[in-house]
DNA sequence: TCTTATTGGTTGCATATGCAACTATAATAT
DNA sequence: ATATTATAGTTGCATATGCAACCAATAAGA
């Protein structure tokens, strides 16, 4: 059995990226809502979406590009079919799959969307970054996505 | 109107960020649960009051702490304390105010936890840095969490 | 003091999420 | 070909979260 301690840096490194998440998102959930804007969940199926080759993803593949589990891809799915902001059609290669189509209105709420989001991650993300540290971060950023590519 | 585009680097920073949090928070919760143990937002409530002189939290000053609104606070607050591991008090010098207060089978359920949170910590996020990027990232992160202290 | 506004906390109802079971199709094995 | 197993997606039920309305007590104003 190990240590099982973290250094007091470790721990600010820790809780600091998990508050940090969680004010920004917060953030954002709340600068969309004010705008009257749906929530932060859509953007991000609906800009995948808008940038697949025909507008359109299985849904299987959707889900692991927006990290969830099949379960809420279809409801997610669910709800922006209802809005009219995508379509679920058959998939042509696979008997069982579905893909999931964006459609014009779809590319248009994503793009009003956007300036909200933006000027969030502007405002208070961007803004806290010298220009050597932005890359800095990606670097250690990446590093630990990298683990999780599948 | 400003330019409303980020650069690629720009994006991969922030995209990065969410997507490292989510796998990370998607990580802990996976091991908390594959051990049987409770969910991380209890953990972190635990931790709060263990923390705290005399182990208790008036609700409010609590949610502040974990980043939960009023509403979410009450009810988790009656989830740990319907297992027993917090009570609720009366506060002492509001009429208003409630206090959690950790009981002793709170804190060793903490205990019990904090092993497996850690290890995920360890693995899949200090791993990933070297000696001196700790620090740097401390840096960017603290930057981000000062604008929202107040 | 008496009235009004704020604050701390809880609750009902609507929506969202997790889990396990299910259907249907596809891939693999014999 | 037939049987088995795995995969894609959906659904019912239980739990968790968001929102607005609410109660009770403190704080602020006249």
């Amino acid at each position: 059995m190990a240590n099982l301690k973290l250094t007091p840096d470790e721990t600010k490194a820790w809780m600091g990226l998990i508050k940090a998440q969680q004010h920004l998102t917060d953030k954002v959930e709340d600068e969309l809502k004010k705008n009257g804007l749906p929530p932060y969940s859509w953007y991000d199926v609906l800009l995948e979406l808008d940038k697949a080759p025909d507008g359109s993803l299985r849904l299987n593949d959707l889900g692991k590009k927006v990290l969830l589990n099949k379960y809420n891809v279809t409801r997610l799915i669910d709800r922006l079919e209802k809005e009219g902001l995508v379509s679920r059609d058959a998939c042509p290669v696979d008997g069982r799959g579905k893909v999931a189509c964006i459609t014009p209105k779809g590319r248009m709420l994503r793009q009003k969307m956007w300036p909200v989001y933006y000027s969030v991650i502007k405002e208070h993300f961007l803004s806290q970054f010298s220009t050597g540290q932005l890359g800095q971060f990606i670097e250690c950023i990446d590093r630990i996505n990298s683990q999780f590519k599948n």
